[in-house]
DNA sequence: TCTGGGGTCCTAGGACCC
DNA sequence: TCTGGGGTCCTAGGACCC
């Protein structure tokens, strides 16, 4: 058997945790730039609050309700994400790190009697020494531990808890799930199998597989045995370096001129640099990409994009930086108003096994040394206390965070940056 | 006026090899 | 008039996840 564990409502959940006279409250956190919902509280989805509305549409509810608005706060949920990943792993000793709240723990060995009683310790134990409400899904597979979920979500709230663990449970539970509700299956694959007669996950798990197969994807394939209870999806307990490192953000207004968008584009490079080397990585290329305001029916639309490979690959920022600017400048045009600039860094490899260019004579202990300096002093001292003069002081393409709560969790430094 | 960001895997088609 | 068969690698785009 194998459980998820699932952080109910995680953003919202992280922000009452610190403030307690938001229990019972609507609560909404919202994406980067305050645009829009990507996370709402038990209250504020009865208001009718949907995932992913904009701003601005939720004008006329707040009006009537006082629904508590927070900017997203990443630096705190990460902090509780890591802490609660602690405690699960006192529960488990196989458990894979799905997202940044959600984990699948291996739950193979406990003797079957005990098993509620089990996951329903770990359940309170968590949910109380945390602050953040949990639910735990149980089954023999993924795709059916995270119906299982859904269950002690919906029907199971009071306990948290829903174990598929017989044969009339597990059938039950399908009939219960609609196809678009199962996991892995998203909205265009739905509303074929709508289409074909399949609505729910009990209809698709009496499909043979390779019927899926022929008429779907592998993907699916994989999805019909798992819904059966024959497990191919298996527990990944070692993350993975990433294969792509990309940032990309909206600008706080539209920009127009280069300066202020290859000062962002900086930004973005020293991150995503940054984080090649916190994995032990080096790129052997990036991609650049800009984009005007596609909601926009007026204004006109470009969305070029570039991509440059480096001499070596390479992890050194002040290098990554200088290719990000040209690449930038020549795919850059005046006349548009810019709404994102991003950056990807592609053709990632360990730092060990990166090619050398026999052409190539650049002294790399001289840069490993003063680039791991940089990450020390800033590690210590907060981000950005060194960086590249590109990086800029000016902030007119920033994003908007009217709504920002405190980073309750890490270091003072941290702190002292938001003020 | 105002609509996020960061990932993975799979597949089809093109370009190339012998 | 009639023109093979078996591969690999790369890329772009689609679908999905949180």
């Amino acid at each position: 058997m194998l459980g998820i564990i699932d952080c109910n409502n995680f953003f919202a959940s992280c922000e009452r945790c610190f403030d307690p006279s938001l229990l019972g409250k609507p609560i909404v956190v919202y994406s980067n730039n305050d645009g829009c919902v990507i996370a709402r509280s038990e209250e504020a989805k009865a208001l009718g609050i949907r995932m992913g509305m904009p701003a601005f549409e939720l004008k006329d509810i707040v009006k009537e309700h006082p629904v508590r608005m927070f900017s997203s706060n990443y630096t705190l949920y990460g902090d509780m994400s890591r802490r609660i990943k602690h405690m699960i792993n006192q529960f488990s000793p196989r458990v894979e790190d799905y997202s940044i709240d959600e984990s699948f723990i291996d739950l193979s060995g406990l003797d079957l009697i005990n098993l509620f009683d089990y996951v329903k310790n770990m359940r309170d134990k968590i949910t109380q020494d945390s602050g953040i409400p949990v639910s735990i899904g149980v089954a023999s597979t993924k795709t059916l531990a995270k119906i299982a979920n859904r269950f002690s979500k919906k029907q199971f709230r009071a306990v948290g808890v829903f174990i598929i663990d017989t044969e009339s449970t597990r059938i039950e539970a399908l009939k219960a799930t609609k196809v678009e509700d199962i996991w892995m299956v998203g909205r265009r694959i739905s509303s074929k199998l709508n289409a074909k007669g399949i609505f729910t996950a009990f209809d698709l798990s009496n499909v043979s597989p390779s019927w899926a197969r022929t008429n779907f994807s592998v993907v699916l394939e994989k999805t019909v045995y798992e819904l059966q209870g024959r497990l191919c999806i298996p527990l990944e307990e070692k993350s993975k370096n990433k294969q792509h490192i990309a940032s990309q953000k909206s600008f706080g207004s539209l920009q127009t001129e280069l300066e202020p968008i290859a000062e962002a584009l900086a930004n973005y490079t020293a991150r995503v640099a940054e984080k090649l080397r916190q994995q032990q990585s080096v790129a052997g290329g990036i991609e650049i990409w800009l984009g005007t305001n596609n909601f926009s029916k007026t204004d006109k639309q470009y969305f070029p994009k570039i991509s440059t490979r480096c001499d070596i690959p390479t992890d050194f920022t002040p290098y990554l930086i200088k290719l990000a600017m040209e690449a930038l400048k020549s795919i850059y045009k005046t006349g548009f108003k810019y709404k994102r600039v991003g950056i990807m860094l592609i053709d990632i490899r360990g730092k060990c096994d990166g090619t050398l260019n026999m052409f190539h004579s650049v002294n790399r202990d001289k840069q490993d040394k003063l680039i791991y300096q940089l990450d020390r002093i800033n590690m210590i001292n907060g981000r950005d206390t060194l960086k590249s003069a590109q990086q800029g002081f000016s902030s007119s393409w920033k994003m908007k965070q009217n709504h920002l709560s405190r980073k309750y969790t890490t270091k003072l430094s941290d702190i002292i940056q938001i003020s």
